[in-house]
DNA sequence: TAGGCCATCTGGTCCT
DNA sequence: AGGACCAGATGGCCTA
């Protein structure tokens, strides 16, 4: 998990460590103090630890010239050749050694859970977070790291950025369902993200642009993520129908294709503009609630912005007026605590 | 069924 | 000595 994420950039460190461990394993090989606990584990693993122990004569052989410098000095009897090591595993020794044993376990496992609802908060604040679709924690990683290079760029550039160029930077290094499910939130299929640069190449500003990424491969014509598979035309339709907007037409203006052309077959996942998030709730059957439920936090926008009310937003780009309080999706998730947040970075979006 | 992801167990290492 | 952290091993679950 984790450590594949940094084996990826730090491999030597990884190798150099490797070669000291096994350095480590010769000399542990001849350390009496850890000889109880490695018997206790020799019923259980078969690892590299136990493989090592399989040489058991020379290992004996080494145990035995440490046992003799250390009983010379205490007693002047020299012990058996062939006798216990040191102190006899009791059945009390290895009663105390299932304890800790159990109890380095709990807090082990524990500590991982702290880990994973740290990992789980980090989701909630990733532009892409469904509670029923979870992104893996590598992906979540490699997006929480665009996502904060990302604002750093705004911060650093001040300037409104290009959205393909976003996208793309938010997209970096992801797997491409991933890719699909952000691009999803982000109101951006693979179609619409093609005809973006195809037809604006003004807008992809290139390699010297603040926002300068290698062009994503983004070469699907249908989206492959079970996620953006499940926005299907007729809710997009259907939300379209009641006013609501796309987030990239209420964020960008109008640059959404005919819809109602037959060219315009990829999928849409038009996620609701509410206090900052973006969500869908189109569906009440499992699959839905699997798939639909996206929030885009960074685009937090004009919610609550004017009248303390969370608006959304017409295809046109005007409010419709409908309270989002009588519309929260059950999944939905509103952090009221990043509005200023929000606020800052929606100035760029909303000139 | 293979591969990805995950939780858990485990032993080693480092630190207090 | 005990706890925190790390990484390898393992098995379960899910999906393409």
């Amino acid at each position: 998990m984790l450590t594949r994420l940094f084996s990826e950039t730090s491999l030597m460190p990884e190798v150099q460590k490797f070669a000291n461990w096994t350095d480590d394993c010769e000399d542990d090989l001849s350390d009496q103090g850890e000889s109880e606990d490695k018997s206790l584990q020799d019923v259980h693993t078969e690892g590299s630890l136990s493989e090592s122990k399989e040489d058991g004569d020379l290992v004996e052989e080494e145990e035995e010239e440490e046992e003799e410098e250390g009983t010379e000095e205490v007693e002047g009897e020299r012990p058996k050749k062939r006798g216990p090591k040191k102190r006899k595993m009791t059945k009390a020794r290895m009663e105390r050694s299932k304890v800790r044993r159990q109890k380095a376990n709990a807090r082990e496992r524990n500590r991982m859970h702290d880990l994973n609802s740290a990992l789980d908060n980090l989701r909630k604040v990733v532009p892409c977070y469904s509670k029923t679709q979870k992104l893996s924690k590598i992906e979540t990683l490699r997006l929480a790291k665009n996502y904060i290079w990302a604002l750093s760029e705004i911060l650093r550039s001040g300037k409104r950025p290009d959205l393909v160029a976003y996208v793309q930077t938010l997209c970096k290094g992801l797997s491409q369902p991933t890719t699909n499910l952000v691009a999803g939130c982000l109101q951006l299929n693979s179609r619409n993200f093609l005809t973006e640069q195809s037809q604006e190449p003004g807008r992809y500003h290139g390699p010297n642009s603040s926002f300068a990424m290698h062009p994503y491969p983004y070469q699907c014509s249908r989206l492959s993520g079970s996620q953006c598979q499940s926005s299907s035309m007729a809710s997009s339709h259907a939300l379209r129908s009641h006013g609501y907007c796309a987030t990239y037409e209420s964020l960008y203006g109008n640059t959404s294709p005919d819809y109602n052309s037959s060219e315009y077959e990829a999928p849409l996942s038009p996620p609701l503009c509410i206090n900052g998030n973006f969500a869908v709730k189109q569906d009440s059957s499992p699959d839905h609630d699997k798939n639909y439920h996206y929030s885009m936090h960074y685009s937090a926008l004009q919610a609550s912005r004017a009248s303390g009310h969370s608006l959304l937003f017409s295809s046109s780009g005007m409010r419709s007026g409908v309270h989002s309080e009588n519309l929260l999706p059950y999944d939905m998730h509103v952090h009221h605590d990043r509005a200023p947040m929000y606020e800052e970075l929606n100035a760029f979006f909303h000139n």
